[in-house]
DNA sequence: CTGCTTACTCAAGCTGCTTGCCTATATATT
DNA sequence: AATATATAGGCAAGCAGCTTGAGTAAGCAG
């Protein structure tokens, strides 16, 4: 069994399990990489441009992203307050609790991986794995 | 840094690299779910449903990225020995080829990870990220 | 040999991204 | 100040890679 594998495999099952989450709190209508926009707006808000680089997708891509969130609720578009080309998209008080429910789902899947492997490997693991790779999801800037 | 995010961040950085490995060596007009393909075939060969499962996709699917093997002469689809409704894909010599190319570019990319964190820790992870996963990529059998 | 299941494929449709183009604002150059 | 260039964002069209739906051929259980 690989390293790749397992890795792949891993990261897989931990995404898998977190949105799983999400959804049984009751935020049915989002996908994994809603997720990972709600941790880039956390706490101060972001552009467009910013999420996209975070996510690794286009500008365009990214602003498609965010009209859905729009339009379900859980963010909103600001003006930016030094930049008047730029809008700031911040969290609306639905897209925080989303938020918290994530955090709440992300501990509750890793309790899984501690009961196999004990704290201390764990946290050993991801330090190792942070130092591997460093920078957030998706793309790493490289 | 969360571990959630780290472990995707080097589960990507790692796939793309095998991949960018690949490409170096000639291989350029595959993807990285090729390479997953390719490693359910070896050495004996799968059949389409077979292929789906390790994927993660449906059938249907499988059975479009072998056309696209098949079309680009990575493999070939050959009756089966005991199951005549099912057909045996199989590597050609060029997917062999292709194949050897990957597992080089995998071991090149894993020598980065090795230089950060020496070969112990790296094997150390690797045991834990298995028994944290078990079973290959891309979908999980659960 | 009848009924059900499994392996596979063809066709159509959809989702989430891309590329190409455009406007508005900011920033650098002269 | 005037002009040129770069940056933030959005609209529209296109497309890749998957899905669902429907169908054929072969195995299998009674």
């Amino acid at each position: 069994m690989s390293l790749t594998a397992s890795l792949l495999t891993a990261a897989t099952v931990l995404v898998d399990d977190i949105h799983s989450g999400v959804v049984a709190r009751g935020f049915t209508d989002l996908r994994p990489t809603h997720g990972f926009v709600f941790s880039r707006l956390s706490p101060t808000g972001a552009t467009v441009t910013e999420i996209a680089e975070h996510l690794g997708v286009t500008r365009q891509a990214a602003s498609q992203i965010v009209d859905e969130l729009v339009a379900k609720g859980y963010v909103e578009r600001r003006p930016h307050p030094v930049d008047a080309r730029a809008r700031l998209v911040v969290l609306t008080t639905r897209g925080v609790r989303c938020t918290r429910a994530a955090e709440e789902a992300a501990v509750e899947a890793l309790e899984t991986w501690e009961d196999i492997l004990g704290e201390p490997r764990l946290l050993a693991m991801r330090d190792q794995l942070v130092r591997l790779a460093p920078g957030g999801p998706l793309r790493p800037t490289r």
